[in-house]
DNA sequence: GCCGTTTTCGGCCCGACTGTTTTCAGTCG
């Protein structure tokens, strides 16, 4: 199938295995570039190409414009195939490896033979990479510590499990004499749904011993690397942080830095050139080599032209090019929300009462809930019966009454059938105040089966929101097969909201496709999917999709005030 | 491999740290 993050990952490939045969680092550049771009295609390729996209890319040339062509004539690329076959795949392992890079991983091919992760392991174990050339006692322990990262975590945590540990550790900083501000930075910042490691940058006074705060740290298991101003350490969470240590006057630039993209940065730094700048982590440097101060990333970025680009936003697509027009948007805030929608309580396999889970939404000062348990179908969750969708109806408008600062409306999550059909018949829908339809069975179809099946519920007038769009769950389950591009457009069609699934293991719908439903006309929600009170926190994941996507308080529907939240999910029945 | 209103050749973002070395390559972000 010709399709754009097939070959994207074609070309991110051919970028790996031309680093490993030791190609200009230039050239794998141009691949690595060429697979960002694919992957940030708004079309589908065909119609990209047929629209003379190609000639229009930067960064896409006479080569790759020629590969792409015949990757969309016949489904392969020759000198990929041919590259594959003359570099062995135990490379591609290898290089996943902390500590191991292409120049490494292919030494320990030729010299050693290793055909595969657990030969590498046990070739650490006899001693036997000490003494190649290149390698020592110490390069052999810190392989062996890679190795079972790599076994413990696959090298990636989820967002919620290092975020809020981030922050706690950048106050416990913060509380050190000399230290006059510590940030959370990197991929935690950008709000990337699973990341590497935490970074933390600090600023501190020239007469600040590092050393010593660094080591009060609590949770440090140990000390894996330690120079002046970067040390990286192992916690005993299993995550591993990299802590920067800079002059006050160097925060901004620094915090910025390590904040990354990779591919913001080279894009920015480009661009300096052109203005006659440099820029490195300590800060902006003119031609004549002057040191440019920033107080702060708003003036670093005003420095070069742009306007300040939110870290969400800081992945390489085009946001410089909108800064630089003032035509970025004013991303959607936490405060923003209102109320949440897709919330469990123990009518199914929730852990709360309705009116527990009401208590709690007060609390966290929002004025709506929508409730939704599970339809009869769900049967391993307890999904309603129609008599009890009657009684739990009882008992919202028994709450509605009672209070004056908050409305509970009576959701379902009714299951998407194989078919396409829901859970209920139109008349017991029609009873709902709204509906969120998601999929629970049948994740084996094809492609074609369920983009057809989702598309079909969402035709039903009743279906309110499209929930957990692929039902991926991250670091363990991949979503099912699904023509994304053709279900935002039927929900922009139907008039169907598509969830922001907030739960920290779904993230679903990704960020990366947030944008193309706006475009699209789709309004979104972020909804907590909370089978618990403290889970209604979820919201704060989902928000952080939201910004990621582009998205504004006016592209989700519950930033508004209950009534027009309702309508909006309600507008298919008109 | 890509790019260019100084360029069709010679650049391409930039620096810290480690380990194995006696001046630097490899890795990482």
């Amino acid at each position: 199938m010709a399709d754009k993050h097939e070959l994207a990952q074609i070309f991110a490939a051919v970028a790996v295995l031309l680093e490993l045969k030791g190609e200009n680092h230039f050239k794998v550049r141009a691949y690595e570039s060429a697979a960002h771009t694919l992957e940030q295609l708004k079309t589908d390729l065909a119609s990209f190409v047929a629209d003379g996209g190609l000639e229009e890319t930067k960064g896409i040339g006479k080569a790759i414009s020629q590969k792409i062509a015949e990757y969309l004539a016949t489904g392969k690329i020759a000198f990929y195939e041919e590259l594959k076959t003359s570099v062995p795949a135990v490379l591609f392992e290898l290089i996943k490896i902390p500590g191991l890079g292409p120049k490494k991983a292919m030494a320990l091919y030729e010299n050693l033979g290793i055909q595969s992760v657990g030969e590498l392991e046990y070739a650490c174990r006899e001693n036997r990479l000490a003494g190649l050339p290149g390698f020592g006692l110490k390069t052999q322990e810190k392989i062996l510590e890679g190795l079972e990262y790599v076994k413990r975590f696959q090298g990636q945590q989820l967002l919620s499990d290092v975020w809020p540990l981030a922050e706690k550790i950048a106050d416990f900083i913060r509380s050190q004499p000399g230290v006059s501000a510590a940030q959370v930075a990197g991929s935690i910042r950008r709000r990337k749904e699973t990341v590497k490691d935490i970074d933390i940058v600090v600023a501190a006074d020239a007469g600040a011993d590092g050393a010593a705060f660094i080591t009060a740290i609590p949770g440090v298991e140990r000390i894996l690397s330690q120079g002046t101003t970067k040390i990286s350490l192992a916690l005993v969470s299993g995550v591993n942080m990299d802590v920067r240590i800079v002059r006050p006057a160097e925060f901004a630039a620094a915090l910025h830095h390590f904040t990354g993209s990779k591919e913001h940065h080279i894009a920015l730094r480009g661009l300096a050139k052109e203005k006659g700048l440099k820029i490195n982590e300590y800060g902006l440097e003119a031609a004549d080599g002057r040191r440019i101060a920033v107080r702060d990333e708003q003036e670093f970025y005003r420095a070069l032209g742009l306007d300040y680009i939110e870290p969400e936003l800081r992945e390489g697509a085009d946001e410089l090019e909108l800064a630089a027009s003032s035509a970025l948007p004013l991303l959607i805030k936490e405060q923003d929300i209102t109320g949440v929608f897709h919330v469990h309580t123990t009518y199914s396999d929730g852990s709360a009462t309705l009116e527990e889970m009401a208590e709690a939404v007060r609390q966290r000062g929002w004025r709506y809930l929508g409730i939704t348990d599970h339809s009869r179908t769900a049967v391993y969750a307890r999904g309603l019966r129609v008599e009890t969708v009657v009684e739990q109806r009882r008992e919202i408008d028994r709450l509605n009454a009672q209070n004056q600062d908050l409305t509970i409306f009576a959701g379902i999550e009714s299951d998407i059938l194989p078919d396409g059909s829901l859970d209920y018949p139109d008349e017991i829908l029609a009873q709902f105040d709204f509906v969120i339809a998601s999929v629970h069975s049948s994740f084996r179809q094809s492609e074609a089966d369920m983009t057809r099946r989702i598309v079909k519920a969402m035709t039903n007038r009743y279906v309110s929101i499209l929930g957990h769009a692929t039902g991926r769950i991250l670091l363990a389950r991949d979503g099912y097969e699904l023509d994304m591009p053709a279900v935002i457009r039927a929900a922009g069609e139907t008039g169907t909201a598509i969830e922001i699934n907030a739960n920290p293991y779904r993230l679903d719908l990704d960020w990366r496709w947030c944008r193309q439903a706006k475009e699209s006309g789709v309004l979104l929600a972020v909804n907590p999917d909370a089978h618990a009170p403290e889970e209604l926190d979820y919201v704060r994941y989902g928000v952080a999709v939201a910004r990621k996507g582009w998205l504004t308080a006016a592209d989700i529907i519950n930033t508004r005030p209950a009534e027009q939240a309702l309508a909006l999910l309600r507008r298919k029945r008109n």
